[in-house]
Order: structure tokens, then C-alpha cells, then sequence
DNA sequence: AGTCATTTTGCAACCGGTTGCAAGAAAATT
DNA sequence: AATTTTCTTGCAACCGGTTGCAAAATGACT
């Protein structure tokens, strides 16, 4: 049953210039939008295409127009569940504008670069990277070695002057942290940094540090757990407490993003048995759908990804953008962890 | 600085072979392990390939051989943190293996059958759905309609008879769990079943109905939450216990997976203001990364995704199953919340 | 009807590999 | 050393589209 049909070695365009009584060329051009083409063979064309079931054969097209309508999406780290947001804001973005998606999964930090080089031999249009594993050094070497037309970082800021960052802006949203957490009277505050790559979300860090400063004129604490691991940060924080006995407790913890802030919200009330926030207050970033789950109702900051998968989108349809594409705004969730 | 190296048209294999002094064919054949080619001309063509920077362009290839080493993922649902673990599983494992992957997201129901043309028309070697909204029509349809070589549903029975089930054996998953429960000393279950797309994850609830008739002799309840979805979840089941005031409460929630065991566990704690397990315990099914979250200690039922991507890939090369891929063992993971 | 501008259409060459076969070279056998 | 077998290598044809140009058809304008 699953043979009927016009089965055996897939129908080309040639197959249809003989039924619809014109020649390959002509065939093609009704496929492609904006062709020059007469309304009455695009019809003929489209009848026969339609009674043997052809459609055009993208492999062929990719290497004939040396343009593969595919963009690699590389990802370092499927433990954060912001990734899975991102994924279908993206995947869902550019599928409808026309883009297929390669997913790569860079296993480890030094294969980033085999994984670029896979994706530009199926020459995608552009490559997308959603890690946060990613060195700048990786990236730079990565964007000389191998020829992959664009190369953008997502949800991150990358100085490499070759590379078209999307991303928030870290600074004012971290401002808006810190304004908030003072805000709400707080004075001991203790920052969760994520793994130090260079430059990776360091902004984040500097600017929750610097701001802090300013208005409060006291120097910030913080710890770096040098990862995004729920369950090492979990650990981290955990050993951050214990060793950290003696300086008075902090009474709010400003993590890096949500998968931290989670793992520090669960340090606090399972291994200090302490109340947020009553005790200790926890704001995160990122706003993952998990963030708010009654258990957890945390505070913390939403990235537009929406908007940013569209610029990203019209970044690969080559229009000059709009508007600084590392400057995104997005917006302060305050729940109940603050 | 990016503009170093062998810029320009990308270098092909005669480009190679002149440099190598020898012909284009044996360049090829010198990238094609198992080709018949002698130790001496490889190594030329080594050299002068890299050299040149030469990588054999795979579009080019997947046209010519009919083989794109492409696999299409096909997911739709995006909401349960178990797709980010079968992703990162089967991206590994094919990658692993010299896959790529196409990651498409079937944007609604209706799209799959689009979304299965998008992909053939890449000529993917096969199609891998892991769904939990594909119903058993979309994928017969899509099926029939295009030319895919391969169509497997992963973590999920298809009776379809042309397409390859890759799963766990939710039969006796769910004896286990049953009788797990049973042990436990449970005796007023609740069977919460997510959507009843035909024959799904319905195995699942009938195993449960049925097995615990068989144990206790008693009619298990059950409530259709027709979602999986976290939050929708959450509110069917807040609703069920607000209608339900009358029978008598459950003492365990026996959930199809763990997005909804969470959300029940969230309702069980936050609205109704019950212990777990002491008041009412609940059990879920994946073990999903968060499950063991000190926040939920719920137990569930671990399903192999190493091993199932494993078969996978043996699939996918050919070989013939050793073992019955739709019988994977899985493990029972006892917490806190049982 | 005749001329010229436009739109359509057909075509040769090409994208960068692969396939199967036949000719050439090397190794093994007698 | 001659012959047979086996391994290497080169080649023409092909995969299924695209490109840019020239020929043909259409339509507009005198």
C-alpha cells in the first residue's frame, strides 16, 4: 500500500517538462517566485507537477545556486532548559521564513570547531551559536578556518568584529537587577557566576558588581561556580555556605541565570533549610518556563526571544538591521523569590 | 584576517588533483574509506588536500550517491524538558556515528506532513519522530505521500507497519510501576493520562487500569488531562480535585509522564495544600533531569535513551535488529515522592 | 502592416561529486 | 621470464537542478 504512487527513482523537472509539454527551464522557473514565467505555463507546469506528485530537489538546487536555505544551530549544552526555548523559537522562526535547521550538538568545547567544519561542507547559509561553552577563541579560529558565509552568536555577545551578535542588553538588564534588588532592601547580595569563558557573560557580572557599587556604595560578594550544571551549581552553592560561615549571610543571591538561580533557590531552602525570600532572596535570568512553577516563582529577566529570532531571521535575508542587534530589551520578571 | 588562506570558489577535488598530480577521481577515492586506492597516492592526495584545505563538499556528494547522511528530527512539542534529553541523546549518538541532523519543528498537527516534504526533499536518509502529538494517521499519510527512506517513531509504539518503533517496553514499565505502587501500599490511584491521540502513549493507562485490577481488584480512576503541557496540566488537575470533592481522595497520582507528575505534585503541594507523599504521593514516567530536584524527589521510570540511540543508529546503517526495538528495559527510579 | 521594446522560452555549460567499467600497473604464480 | 591474477587508476556519463544569454514570441506604438 505504501507503494502506490509514482514510486521508483524520484520524478525530475524533466519529468514534468514531457507531461506539461515544455522544456526543463521552463519547468523550474514556475517553481521559483519572481521567475519570468507566463501565468499559462506556470499553470500547465503546475497541473503535470501535480499529477506526478514532483516537488524540486533541494540538494540539487543548493549546489547548482551554491545557496543551501539551511543554517546550522550549534549547541553546547543541553542540561539548561533556556535551550529548549530558544530551539523552538528559533526552529519555528526560520522554518517559517523559509530556512531548514541543522542541529549540532558540539559535544566538547574543542570539537566547536569539527562541528563548524561539518556544517560548511552541507554549506549552510549561516551558522547560529546558542552556547554558552563557546570561547571567542573558538569562535575567531572557527570563522577563519572554515568558509560558513555567517556566523552569529545568539543570546550572547561576542567581541570578534566577524561575528553578528543577537543578543540582549545585558548591561540595563542588569541594572534593572540590581536597581530592583536594592530596591527591595536588600544590602548583602552575592553574585553566582556561571563558567568564566572569556567574556561570555562577564558584562553581567561587571555590571551587577559596578552597579551595585554605585548605589549602595558597598562592594558586592561573589562566587563563581564555573558552570551551568544544575546539579554542579547546586553543589557549588552549597560549598559557597559552608565555607562561607564566618562573613554574615547574604541576603540575596543574583545568579547568572535561571539554572543557577534554581539550584541556589534549592541550596537555600534544602540544605539551609532557610525561606525565600524571607531569609534569603534569589533572582535569576533567562525567565525559563520553569521559573514559574509554584515551587519556585523566581524573579527574573525575560529575553525577547521572539523578536530577536526575527532579527536573526532577517540578519540571513541580508537586511541591513534595523536597530543594534546586542541591544535587545527585554523585561524584569518580579515574582515571589524577591 | 578572516580573508586569509584559500579564499575565494571553494577548492574542488581537480583542484586537489592537479596539485597532487594525479586525477580527480583518485582524490575522491582517497576520502572514501574503503575505497580501493594505493598508500602512495593517498598520501599525496593528503597532502596536497591539506594543503589546499580541501573537505569533499557533501551536497555535491548526497546529489551524486543518493545518501545525504542526513537524519530529520522531527519534533513537536517543545514544552517537555524530556525532548531536550532525547535530543542531546540522539544528536550525540548520530553525530557519533557520521549523521547530521535536521531539526524540524512541526509546528502544529497539521504541519507534520509539510514538515516530512521539507525534509524530503533534502532527501534525508530518514525521518525520526519523536513526538508526542503525532497520531498514528499523520504519520501513515505522511508515509504514503513522500519518499522517505526510512520512518522510525522513537520513544513511542507505532503500529504502523512500514514505520520502525524504537521504545521502551511500557508494558512492563508500567507493571512495574504498578506494582510498585501496590507495594507501597497505595490503594486510591489516580491515573493521569496526557493527550489520547489513538494509540499513543495509551498502552501506558490501559497497562495501569489493567494491571491493577489484576493486583488489587479494585477499578483504578483515571482523568484525561489531554495535554502535556506543564501549566495546562496543571490547572486540568487542579480542576479534577476541585470537582472531585466527593469520592474519596487518592492517595497516589499515577502519571503517563513526568511533565504532568510535576505539575501534579506542584497542584498536590500549592492547592491543595497536601504532603508528599504522606497525603498523596505521585509517580511519573521519563526521569526527566528535574525529577530528581530536591524540590521533587519523584520517582519514575528511566528509559534508556543511550541504548535506544544506539539501536537507532544500527538501524539507520542497516543492520538488522538484534533484539526487539520496542522492548528496551528501562529502570524504575524509587524517590522520595512514592 | 511594420518596427521596436518586452516578455517568455530554450539551451549549453556548470555545480562538485559518484558510479561502473575498462585499461594500466603491480604482485603473484608457474 | 612469461603468464595470470589482483590492485589502481582514468574516464564518460550522470545526479537534478541553476545561470546567463540568445532566439522566439508577444505586445505596443507609428
Amino acid at each position: 500500500m505504501a507503494n502506490e504512487g509514482p514510486d521508483q527513482g524520484s520524478i525530475t523537472a524533466d519529468d514534468v517538462a514531457a507531461l506539461a509539454g515544455v522544456s526543463r527551464w521552463t519547468v523550474n522557473r514556475a517553481f521559483k517566485k519572481g521567475a519570468s514565467i507566463s501565468e499559462k505555463s506556470r499553470a500547465k507546469v503546475a497541473a503535470a507537477a501535480k499529477q506526478l506528485g514532483y516537488v524540486p530537489d533541494l540538494l540539487a538546487s543548493s549546489l547548482a545556486s551554491d545557496r543551501s536555505n539551511l543554517i546550522a544551530l550549534l549547541i553546547d549544552d543541553f542540561a539548561n532548559p533556556h535551550k529548549l526555548v530558544m530551539m523552538e523559537g528559533l526552529t519555528r522562526a526560520l522554518r517559517q521564513a523559509g530556512w531548514d535547521t541543522l542541529l549540532v550538538n558540539t559535544i566538547s568545547q574543542a570539537d566547536t570547531s569539527a562541528a563548524i567544519l561539518q556544517a560548511s561542507r552541507r554549506r549552510v547559509d549561516a551558522a547560529v551559536l546558542i552556547g554558552s561553552g563557546f570561547t571567542d577563541q573558538a569562535i575567531a579560529t572557527a570563522r577563519d578556518a572554515y568558509r560558513v558565509r555567517k556566523l552569529i552568536v545568539f543570546a550572547r555577545y561576542s567581541p570578534d568584529p566577524f561575528t553578528i551578535s543577537i543578543c540582549c542588553d545585558d548591561v540595563s538588564a542588569l541594572v534593572a537587577i540590581t536597581n530592583h534588588v536594592a530596591d527591595r532592601g536588600y544590602r548583602r547580595p552575592l553574585f553566582v557566576a556561571g563558567p568564566q569563558t572569556p567574556s561570555a557573560h562577564l558584562k553581567r557580572q561587571e555590571t551587577f558588581l559596578g552597579q551595585w557599587q554605585k548605589i549602595c556604595a558597598t562592594k558586592a560578594r561573589m562566587t563563581v561556580a564555573n558552570t551551568y550544571d544544575p546539579r554542579k551549581a547546586y553543589e557549588h552553592i552549597k560549598g559557597w555556605f559552608a565555607d562561607a560561615g564566618k562573613g554574615p549571610r547574604p541576603d540575596v543571591l543574583v545568579c547568572e541565570n535561571d539554572s543557577i538561580a534554581m539550584a541556589a533557590l534549592d541550596v537555600v531552602r534544602h540544605e539551609l533549610g532557610l525561606r525565600v525570600p524571607q531569609d534569603i532572596a534569589v533572582i535569576g535570568f533567562d525567565d525559563v518556563p520553569q521559573a514559574a512553577n509554584p515551587n519556585y516563582r523566581l524573579s527574573t529577566y525575560s529575553q525577547p526571544i521572539r523578536a530577536m529570532a526575527s532579527a536573526l531571521v532577517s540578519v540571513l535575508e541580508g537586511h541591513a538591521p534595523t536597530a543594534d542587534l546586542t541591544k535587545f530589551q527585554g523585561q524584569l520578571m518580579i515574582r515571589d523569590s524577591t
